[in-house]
DNA sequence: GTGAAAGCGCTAACAG
DNA sequence: CTGTTAGCGCTTTCAC
């Protein structure tokens, strides 16, 4: 049975408000209150009660973070820019998993509700079916990363999707390659969709034509881009090159590759978003749109943050650039 | 300003304990009141307030896991064993990052205690120093899992990293290595400290003497696999197999033999703790102890809701066993 | 079966 | 500057 404030304020003979006062130290409490108040709270091993606190200030000093998928090695660099940034002005960090999964999701935004915390920040398992009106219900503050959320009328730390993309693809054609193909995300995702249209732009600019069969959706899981690739390889005339939409899907896609025995770069040249942790290792070294992940993650919190604070201003969208860089796998000399 | 239940009672003509008991399903209500409150709660949004509830029941339906690092593909799969069972009772689970500090542990749990949470699992960033009291206190159960927590009487989830370590090494000298190095993780944790004597108990059992020279201690981290790697490659007899204790220093040991221009497993043998998911698109094919991670989060949360649901019996150990599978990077014919 | 009332632990408002 | 009082939203006695 913890202690609760009022067996702080017997212990240290003040009122329960004087060690709140104390403890909170918005107010000025005379030296001698404020030691026996600590002295007290040391020994009983007093904790405020979270949730006491959050029902009567009617805010908790906890972010979510609900994200749509924990083992893409992309978020964890992102939580960690918003926890430093909130950490840094007194607030947690908790992290929710929807694996892309609606239901997931509705749940946990339902929990943030409930749990009255203070802002989510949020990657959409789906820019139109996502539905974030139970925090804008209570008044909860949302950043989108990663994808948008067209429907609601919130902040958002995104890349150039667009312009990545096509600059990919560009790459692709300079180094000779005339059928690229493209591996894209789900059409559920603003990510997936922009990444597409970036790629069909960069073939028109580069002069090569659209051809609907060099393009395959898949799920940005493992197994969606190596189904994809076995298909790809499939086609009567094989692609020449390939840019990926992601980093997990790129992983099933190497690995189709290789057990085909294709040869890359020298017969397919491969480009794929987001680095992860191994790129360094692989050989050929990998040619990658490269995220500033750490950034979009510290940017989200400080957009965040701000709400929290009470702006009210009109919703902020913040692009940060990616950066096409270039290793061996699209080099064809 | 979200809904209340005062709210809705009014909306339904009857009372706030009538709402209450309605939605909790415990107590029997009349038919028409049932569909009153139904119908208030859906016209109006309601959704019961988790703090007050929290405060008035002394529980949440919250669970905590608290990890060591959120970088390491370890995590993420055991955590999906541990949603899929807490979500069949009806728990939700926030996940926090210590990223080994034991500053940012510290503050988790108290983030867990403050906030009431029904339980915690953890994954401790020290088995010495790692301090569970502000928990225990509260009378939250805690499940360790990945590394043991030796001062405190609580429950477990490992594998064993004793046998997993020696039978890695052993199956090293039986590929005719003579100079088996090993990576160790931190000394302060049980994990580290077990695969070191495993790997040495490995050594005597094949016949081959311990060189202290080829012990390097790391932290568990890509960074500190390179250096080591790099240390090792530069003694006077360089190590002809090589055992990594987790697979994020797998990762830059990897990377540093390589730029060493060392082959695998031409000039020295390689094996490592834990798989990645990159791991089938490697060549060569690793060899590596695979964990059962999913089993892991599983049962450990099969063991904490246990005793969120009163359980008081004795502190049980969970072990699970891990497998040593055979690729490529350590066979020498 | 249903309502009224009390109280979980805390802080904000109001006196003093 | 400090104490007293009230109430955040919910569940749980206790009457009826």
């Amino acid at each position: 049975m913890p202690a609760t404030i009022r067996d702080v304020a017997a212990a240290a003979r003040v009122s329960p408000a004087t060690v709140s006062r104390v403890l909170n130290g918005k107010v000025e409490v005379a030296e001698e209150l404020r030691d026996r108040v600590h002295a007290a709270v040391t020994r009983l091993g007093y904790r405020p009660n979270g949730l006491a606190r959050g029902l009567r200030t009617r805010a908790t000093t906890v972010l979510g973070v609900v994200i749509s998928d924990i083992t893409n090695p992309f978020f964890p660099l992102m939580v960690r820019g918003v926890e430093d940034f909130a950490q840094s002005s007194g607030y947690s960090v908790v992290l929710a998993n929807t694996d892309e999964d609606l239901v997931k999701e509705r749940r946990y935004l339902e929990v943030a509700a409930a749990e009255r915390m203070a802002g989510v920040i949020l990657s959409p398992a789906s820019s139109r079916r996502t539905d974030v009106s139970v925090l804008t219900r209570h008044g909860i503050p949302l950043v989108a990363v990663d994808r948008e959320l067209p429907g609601a009328d919130v902040d958002g730390v995104f890349i150039n999707n667009h312009a990545a993309a096509r600059e990919a693809t560009e790459h692709l054609a300079a180094q000779g390659c005339r059928r690229i193909a493209l591996i894209a995300g789900p059409s559920a995702t603003s990510t997936g969709e922009r990444r597409l249209a970036g790629y069909r732009a960069g073939l028109r600019a580069s002069g090569l034509p659209s051809d609907p069969e060099l393009v395959r959706r898949a799920d940005f899981r493992v197994g969606g881009g190596y189904q994809a690739t076995l298909d790809l390889l499939a086609t009567r005339e094989r692609p020449d090159g390939l840019l990926v939409s992601n980093n997990l899907m790129a992983l099933g896609a190497l690995q189709a590759l290789q057990e085909q025995g294709v040869d890359v770069p020298g017969d397919i040249a491969f480009v794929s978003f987001d680095g992860i942790s191994w790129a360094p290792t692989f050989r050929p070294t990998l040619t990658v749109v490269e995220q500033p992940t750490y950034e979009i993650g510290r940017r989200a919190a400080e957009l965040l943050l701000a709400r929290v604070g009470g702006d009210r201003g009109p919703a902020r969208k913040v692009v940060l650039p990616a950066e096409l860089k270039i290793g061996q796998s699209s080099s064809r000399r």
